[in-house]
DNA sequence: TTGTAAGCGTTATCAT
DNA sequence: ATGATAACGCTTACAA
C-alpha cells in the first residue's frame, strides 16, 4: 500500500484551468459572492478534472482565524470515561449541536501527554467533562490561546462558561426523602474522588485533597441531611465497583438501613452486594440513585434515583461553546434532577 | 461572561519585543535550529510579558501541510457505538498510539452531516471504524483530500490500509467445537447488519443488502460448519438487545442446542433468555459468545468466547495512521481470535 | 548564530 | 460580475 505524494490540486490551479481569477473561484465555491451561473459551472468542471475536493480546511482556518474543532477533554483513560453512561449522553448531547452547527469534536484526555497536544491542535473552544484534574493549568492554557472554554459541572473558573446540575440540592432531596421514610443511620457510596481508582472509606482528608466538584457537592448534599453519614469510594463508575464499595459498606457499617449511591450504576452493584448479604431491597435495604439512566432487564428493581438531563448538559454545552466561538457570549445554565420514586426505597425494618 | 476579543499576540509581535527576527523567534520555541541561549531566554520572556502560548496551530497547519488530527469515523449515533465496548478498546488503543505520536483525535460519525463536516476538518488522517454504511462515498472524498484512510475489518478498499480480524474463521472454529461436543442445530444471534436497528429474523436477503462486514463474516463462519443455521439479527450491541432476539430464537426454534452469539454481550443476553425460559446453561443450551471482555459480576458464567485483541486492533490502527501521515507507508494487519472454553458450553442433552 | 525572503492556500477588500 | 492585491501567522532555505 502506497501514499502517493502527489501535489494536490489548488483553488488557484482550478482558477487556472476555468480561466478565472483564484479570487472568483473562491466565490463560487463559497458562495459567498455574486457569481454567474456559467463561470461557476466552469469553476466546477474545472476542479472535477483536477480532482480538486474543495478548499484546503488548513488554509482556511489560518485564513479565517477558524478551524471549526471544538475539544472535548474526558477523563483520563477512554475506557473510563466511556464506562460511565452519564458522560457518553454527555458526549453525545455536545456532539448534536456541533455536527449541525458545522463544527467537529476533538476528542481530548485529560492526561500531561493531551494537555500537551492541546498546544498543538488547532481548537476554536473547549468543552470539559468530568474531568477529575486541576483544571487551572489547562484553562490558564486555553485562555492564553483565546480557546472559548465550557466546563459542565466544574467548581467556578474565571472566564469559563458553566453547565451546573443541582448536586448538591438534588442529593439532599434524595436524603430527606430517606429520612421521611424513616432511616436515620444512612452510608454513602461515592463516584471516584480523584485519580486514585481504588475502593477506599471516605474521609475528610479525601474530600479536601480531591477537587471532583460533582462527586463531592453529592457527598455535601447526604451530609447537609445526614452530617454523619460514613462513605466508601468506589473505584470507578460500573457496578462492578459499586459492589465492591456495597460490599464494604455494609461490612463496615451493619447497622446501616439505606444507601445513597452515586450514581445508578453504582446503586446496582450495591442492591447486588446487598442480596448477596442476604439481604433484601428495600425490605432490610433502601437503596438510592443518581442519574436516571436506563437499567432494563439488568435489574428487576426500579430504582429510585435523581433524574438528571445528561443529554440536554451536552446539548447546552455544545450551543455555549458554539455561540462563544461565534464571537456571540454565552450565558451559563443550570440543570436540575428530579426525584423517581421507584422501589428500592421503604420505611426501615421495624 | 464574555470572550474579549482582543487580538492575541503573534510570533512577530514577540520576535519585536524580544529584538529578534521571527525566523530566530521561530527557532526559540521549536528548537529545530541553533539558537543561543541568551537570545532564546529573551524571546521567551517576551512571549511570558505579551502573555504568548506559542506558535498558532492553524498557521502552523497550513505552513507545514499537516494539522496532526486524525479523525475516527464511528456509528452514527455515539450511544450506540460506545455501547459497544469492543468499539471504545478499539478507541482506546487508537488513542493509545496519536497521543504520543503528538496526534490529536477527532471524532466523526457516520452520518451525512457529518460526512459533509469532513470537508471541514483539517485532519492528516483518518481511522474507520465498525461503520455500517457504504464505504465507497466518504473514502473517495478523503483519497481525493489527500487523507490517508485506515479502516478495521470493512471489505477490501483500493488505496486503503486494512487491519483485520480472523472473524469468518475464529467463529468457524468456535462451530467446529460446538460441533464436536456433539451440536447439530445450533442458532446465530448476529450483531446488527445495517441501519435498522430492530429485532429481526435473519434472511439472505438482509445479508445480501448488508455491507456490515464483521457480521457478514461471522455468519458465514458459522455456516461454514452449519450451513443451515437460522438466526436472529440484534438490534444493537447491548445485552438486552442478546436477550430480546435471544427470545425470538428460542421461540422460534426450540430444537436448537446451542446458539453462536456474535458478542459477548448478546451471549449474555441469550443466556438470560434461556434461563428465563427454564433452561439451563450449558445442560439444555449451549452458548458461544464472541469478543472476550471481561464480564465481571455480570454473570455466574464463564462464557466460552472467541477472545480477540481489540485494544491492539486499536493500536495498529493508529499506528498505520501515524505512519502514513508522516509519509511512510504502512502495511495492514490481521488479528487472530483465540477459543477460551468457559463453562457456557457442554454436549447436549441426550 | 542570526536575518532576509518567499511562500503555504485561502479569502476579504477594493477596484474595475 | 470579476480581478488584483494583500494579508492570515508561521517555517525554512538561504544568505550574511
Amino acid at each position: 500500500m502506497t501514499t502517493a505524494a502527489t501535489q494536490r490540486p489548488t483553488l488557484a490551479a482550478v482558477a487556472a484551468r476555468a480561466g478565472v481569477s483564484a479570487s472568483t473561484a473562491s466565490l463560487a465555491f463559497s458562495g459567498a459572492g455574486p457569481v454567474s451561473e456559467a463561470t461557476r459551472a466552469r469553476v466546477l468542471a474545472a476542479a472535477e478534472e483536477l480532482g480538486y475536493a474543495g478548499p484546503d480546511p488548513r488554509a482556511q482556518s489560518l485564513r479565517k482565524g477558524r478551524s471549526g474543532i471544538i475539544g472535548v477533554v474526558m477523563e483520563d483513560r477512554l475506557q473510563y470515561a466511556f464506562s460511565d453512561p452519564v458522560n457518553v449522553a454527555v458526549l453525545e448531547g455536545v456532539a448534536d449541536e456541533l455536527g449541525p452547527a458545522g463544527f467537529a469534536l476533538l476528542l481530548l484526555t485529560d492526561t500531561a501527554e493531551s494537555v500537551a497536544g492541546i498546544a498543538l491542535a488547532p481548537m476554536d473552544g473547549v468543552i470539559l467533562i468530568g474531568c477529575s484534574r486541576d483544571l487551572d493549568v489547562p484553562v490558564t492554557a486555553f485562555r492564553q490561546r483565546g480557546i472559548a472554554i465550557v466546563a459542565i459541572e466544574a467548581e467556578p473558573l474565571e472566564g469559563v462558561v458553566h453547565i451546573d446540575l443541582d448536586n448538591r440540592e438534588a442529593t439532599a432531596a434524595g436524603a430527606r426523602h430517606l429520612r421521611e421514610l424513616g432511616h436515620e443511620r444512612v452510608g454513602l457510596v461515592t463516584l471516584p474522588l480523584g485519580s486514585a481508582h481504588e475502593t477506599q472509606p471516605l474521609s475528610d482528608g479525601l474530600i479536601e485533597g480531591s477537587n471532583v466538584h460533582t462527586t463531592i457537592q453529592r457527598i455535601r448534599g447526604a451530609r447537609d441531611v445526614f452530617p454523619d453519614a460514613p462513605g466508601v469510594v468506589a473505584a470507578g463508575f460500573s457496578a462492578e465497583e459499586g459492589l465492591a464499595a456495597g460490599r464494604d459498606l455494609l461490612a463496615s457499617h451493619p447497622e446501616i438501613t439505606a444507601v445513597i449511591a452515586q450514581s445508578d450504576l453504582l446503586a446496582l452493584g450495591v442492591i447486588r452486594a446487598a442480596e448477596e448479604a442476604g439481604m433484601r431491597v428495600p425490605n432490610d435495604l433502601s437503596v438510592l440513585g443518581f442519574d436516571g439512566i436506563r437499567l432494563d432487564g439488568t435489574t428487576h428493581h426500579d430504582l429510585t434515583t435523581l433524574v438528571q438531563p445528561s443529554v440536554e448538559k451536552g446539548r447546552a454545552a455544545g450551543r455555549a461553546a458554539v455561540a462563544l466561538v461565534e464571537g456571540g457570549d454565552a450565558r451559563g445554565e443550570s440543570f436540575s434532577s428530579e426525584l423517581h420514586l421507584g422501589s428500592t426505597t421503604a420505611p426501615p425494618r421495624a
